[in-house]
Formats: C-alpha cells, sequence, structure tokens
DNA sequence: GGGCACATGTAAGCTGTTACATGATTAA
DNA sequence: TTAATCATGTAACAGCTTACATGTGCCC
C-alpha cells in the first residue's frame, strides 16, 4: 500500500462508520484514531477531493452553505476492502527517546532519568485515556458492530502502555546504579567527560 | 529538536562512538540502531557534508581514493550533547496494522487473524535479535562504557516484542469468539456484510 | 458586537525515499 | 573476468506539516 493511499484508507473507514463533515473527520481521527494514527489537517481535504473525484465518497448538503457531509459510496466499501487487505508494512522506526538513550554516556545518567521518567508519565498518561475509552458506553447503534474490532486497538495500546511503564521501572533502577558507580570517583555535579576521537 | 537535527544527532552519535565511513555509517545505523532508528540512505551523506561544513566532523584519508573515513571533533562533540539534551517529542503515531484491526469488520475475522499472526511473528524474531545483541560480547573497549546505555535500548526492544506477543495471543481469541459469533448466522466462507450508508 | 467553535480549503516548504550514476577494490 | 561489495554522491519525487486565507453560525 502506498503511502498516499494510507490517508484514503483512514478516511473511507472513518466513514464507513458514520458520515461526517471533513472537519469532524478531523477530530474523530485525533480523538478516536488518535493513539495508533493520525493525519494532519492539510491531507484531510485533498484526499476528501480525490475520492469524491473518483466516485468513492458522496458529498451530501449545501454546496454553498459551506458545511456538507461526506458518505462512502458502494464503491467506496469496495475500495476501502481493498486497500485494507493490501499487506501491512510497518513504517521504519524513529523512536527519539531511544535514540537520546542509546547515546545516553554524552547526556549522563541524571539527564537520562529524567528522558526515562517523562516517558513513564506519557505511559500513564495513556493507560488513562485507554481505561476512559473503554468506560465509554457503545451508544452509538451504528458502532456496535465495529466495537470488538475497536477493543483490539485499546488493548495494544495498553499492552504497549503497560510495557513502558516496566521496563521505565527497570532503566530507572539501571540508571541509579550508573549514577552510583560514577559517583565513586568524581564529584556527584560532574559532567560525564567521555575521551574524544580528535 | 527539527526533524533535520535528529539525522545529525544519529551520525554524531555513531561516530561519537568510532570513526567511520559514510558507508559504514550506514550500515551501523541499519544493524545497530535499527530496531528504534532508521536512516535513509540518501540522509546520510548530505549530513556528513553539511557537519564537515560546519567543522563538526573531520574527513581523513585520501581525498580523490574515494574511500575516507569521518571522525567527530571537539565542537561535534558539543553539538552532539547540545542536540541529545533537546526534548524528545515522540513522532505522530501511524500503525498500519492497527488501523486494519480498527475497521476489521470490512475485513472478517479469517483476515484479522491473519495480520495479528503476522505481527505475533514479527514480534518472535525481534526477540530473538534482542537475545542475540545481548550474548554479543563486548569486544570492543571503545564501547564498553556505551554498553550499558545500549542495553536500555535493547531491554526496551524486549519489553515492547513481549507486550506485542501478550496482545497478540489475546487478540486471537477475541477474534476466535468473533469467528463463531458470526459463524452461528450465516455459512462460514461467506464476506461479512456490513450495512452501507449510501 | 466580539469571540469562539465550526467549516473548507490552498500554498509554501521541509523531510525523507528511491532510483540513478559512478568508480574502486576484492574474491571466485 | 566477472560479480559482489565497498564507497560516494545526486536528482527527482512523494509525503506531510504548517501557516495562511476565508467565511458562517451561535452564544454571551
Amino acid at each position: 500500500m502506498a503511502r498516499t493511499d494510507q490517508t484514503q484508507a483512514a478516511v473511507l473507514g472513518a466513514l464507513s462508520v458514520l458520515p461526517m463533515t471533513g472537519y469532524a473527520l478531523r477530530q474523530e481521527i485525533r480523538d478516536t484514531l488518535g493513539h495508533f494514527w493520525s493525519e494532519s489537517f492539510g491531507q484531510i481535504y485533498p484526499a476528501l477531493a480525490e475520492l469524491e473525484r473518483r466516485g468513492l465518497v458522496e458529498r451530501r448538503g449545501g454546496d454553498r452553505t459551506g458545511s456538507s457531509t461526506f458518505a462512502i459510496t458502494a464503491a467506496g466499501t469496495a475500495r476501502l476492502r481493498e486497500l485494507l487487505a493490501e499487506p501491512a508494512q510497518p513504517a521504519p522506526p524513529r523512536n527519539p527517546l531511544l535514540l537520546r538513550l542509546f547515546f545516553g554516556r554524552q547526556l549522563g545518567p541524571d539527564a537520562c532519568r529524567a528522558l526515562v521518567l517523562d516517558a513513564r508519565s506519557r505511559a500513564e498518561e495513556q493507560l488513562a485515556r485507554m481505561a476512559a475509552v473503554r468506560r465509554e458506553p457503545a451508544d452509538d447503534p451504528a458502532s456496535t458492530a465495529d466495537r470488538p474490532y475497536w477493543l483490539l486497538t485499546v488493548s495494544a495500546g495498553e499492552h504497549a502502555a503497560r510495557a513502558q511503564l516496566a521496563w521505565a521501572d527497570e532503566a530507572l533502577a539501571a540508571l541509579d546504579e550508573l549514577r552510583s558507580d560514577d559517583g565513586a570517583d568524581r564529584p556527584p555535579s560532574s559532567r560525564p567527560t567521555p575521551e574524544e576521537h580528535p
């Protein structure tokens, strides 16, 4: 699946649950898919225009009043299934936290601790968000059929967050060891002084 | 930290461990940072040229023989610390697997199972890779000081992979339930037929 | 009437990937 | 001598973010 198609899949998918405006689409993607997906604002309207041009979504409501809702067509549903069936190739990873820790010797144990603590609290927030999603009642009848699948992604978020918490605690302990090792032979406030390659 | 700077941080960081050629840099980033970082080929040489222009790395060896090794300078080390100290803002998430599962009703439980099984085996591979890294002896004396930090990233990879495994097993069980629920009122080979919004 | 949320778009610019182009060295 | 690996780059393009521009409807 080419990269452009992913945006289309997300848009078609959201519209397959419920027709809505582009604006609502943006919020839905941010709020509901937010923990595993993101679309920037500037992508959604061009994607909608392209999908409309291809007859995969339909615009309804005032053309000049400004607000119009988009609905998926039968062709759009077919296309969505096609897109989802394509292999899910994971994006090349880029984890700025782990990059910093990998070269953590340059930062020293204390700065690394701060980074890990920050990541830990983000994981706790995510866990809280996931719990909130679980508490949300399945009030919308259109979404009850989708809900079991949604819960799979919630569960993924929970497992990932709990793993992050467990790792963070382990890492903090390891960094404490490093700090006391270093502290033995030089003043506690001093910078680490790794050797150069001049 | 702007996006461009991240590439520079990765390059400077790698050179802070050991001077090497651009080609070796690429391999080092792929093989050693691979489980949490990636740089595409076309980024490394421009980044090196820019770093050289700014005096943060030094080119040594034949200018015309083709091969030359790059080494970090004192200014480069200072710059690296600066870059690493900047806040690590996590990239907006884009998980194609979870996108597919979220709209999994369109695919049906069986196709979803296949996706999860695929992710599961990838997690097992990652776990094996992490184990292999742990077994690698710290032969290079230049890297022994860095090793404790490296192991933090390995541990992160292990926690994430184990979480993925646990989640996958849970998800597979949930999908089995869905399959038998669906199977009760229609032939097993039939497609799911969600209602449209025409 | 002023501010805020809703709503739809456009354009510039940066980042990053891929493919291409070139040549040296080394092993079969 | 032919193929593979090492080595250094460039150029075109795709993708995405950000900021801008514009207007409506509603509530205080």
